[in-house]
DNA sequence: CGACTATACGGAGACACTCTCCGTTTTGTC
DNA sequence: GACAAAACGGAGAGTGTCTCCGTATAGTCG
């Protein structure tokens, strides 16, 4: 009202600003190193900052966990344009885009699981980002329907759970990382119309 | 040694077996609304027992769950024995199978976490009955895959954590309950040769 | 520069949960 | 009925979440 009208509230203070980017800092390095359920308190501590400082910038883990990943969307969003331009053909576009998505979901211990939770309620700070990636799901998907590489009857929002349970099983820290693999070959003969992938495992070629 | 050289240990006593029957009551109704991270000091309160008690009975959330699921285990050996006479085919008996086992990681909200977990350390007592469901779901698979009805590369454990995951999936209490028919329909076109389910979604027949 | 106010900070503390320890009680036996 | 083994229960230590409010600081204005 005062000064910008273009954003409602002024700007942030100076060492707010500085402790919000200490605090995404140490929680950066406290998810990739005891997964998403880890400390909030020994992040805040990590940071510098007292626990309410924390709280009042990120209400909830969810919060935090959404500004974080925020930070990784742009890569996403870089490899959604690479497919779009590079990929040779609608299926392979898809396949790379649920690969992508799945590598995404598995940048913290522990993720998918609040990611799934936030793509079903949709009052979450992460449901707006799990919203769009299935409105690219949605993109390649239907391309790949259109030229009949993809079954009809599957939908945007299934496979994107897909992608998100496949980093799911992987988090389980296989022995053998053949299980990765063999998933995505799961998934892909899943949607793919007449085709046959082996992914991963070679089986016998052309028995 | 003095008695009985069946069992190293003396039979429990009466009391115990009491209260160990009141706790398996409690978590049941406990685990049934809360899910499996229901708070164990509830459960031992609702059973009328102390906490120690409880804790003594089951050092652990997952000793609880593995005795809970015990009493499970027969319903979903006697559905496996019926897959076996009254299947039309391998491929069927497979799927049922695997849909068997999807409801079984259903029974809690929230238990496939733990099962997976499980599936992967060895060293849990719920690991035993993972590890007796996917040589059951090998059985099942190998049968498909000497009929030809089943892809050659795949192996039993990743679709039994398939059956994990997409009892994941459906937790996420999803709006409209198809995701559950789509992911069934897909996770079949995924190991299945030569076919093309349509499962819960009908697809334009014959077009 | 110095005063003033909105903004932000910090950490004590209320509350919840897990799990252990040990004094007390109960069971089964002789 | 007495005795030892077995089992009980709940207080309390440790850990984590999240709030509240007295205190500190950044930014502004004369």
């Amino acid at each position: 009202m005062s000064r910008t009208a273009t954003s409602s509230a002024r700007a942030p203070r100076a060492d707010a600003r500085r402790n919000r980017d200490h605090i995404l800092d140490a929680a950066e390095q406290y998810f990739s190193k005891h997964g998403v359920g880890g400390s909030l308190d020994a992040i805040a501590k990590q940071a510098g900052v007292g626990a309410g400082t924390l709280y009042r910038h990120f209400p909830n883990r969810e919060a935090l966990l959404a500004a974080l990943l925020a930070a990784r969307d742009e890569a996403l969003m870089s490899r959604r344009d690479e497919l779009r331009t590079k990929a040779a053909n609608a299926a392979d576009a898809l396949d790379g885009w649920l690969e992508a998505l799945t590598e995404w979901a598995g940048a913290f211990d522990g993720l998918p699981d609040p990611l799934r939770a936030a793509a079903a309620t949709s009052t979450s700070p992460l449901a707006v980002t799990c919203e769009g990636f299935i409105t690219t799901t949605e993109e390649f998907l239907h391309a790949a329907q259109r030229d009949g590489s993809a079954r009809k009857e599957i939908r945007a929002r299934d496979l994107f759970l897909v992608a998100l349970a496949t980093s799911w099983v992987r988090g389980a820290a296989l022995a053998d990382g053949t299980s990765a693999a063999a998933l995505a070959g799961i998934t892909r003969n899943g949607w793919e119309l007449n085709s046959s992938h082996t992914r991963g495992v070679s089986a016998t070629p052309a028995d």
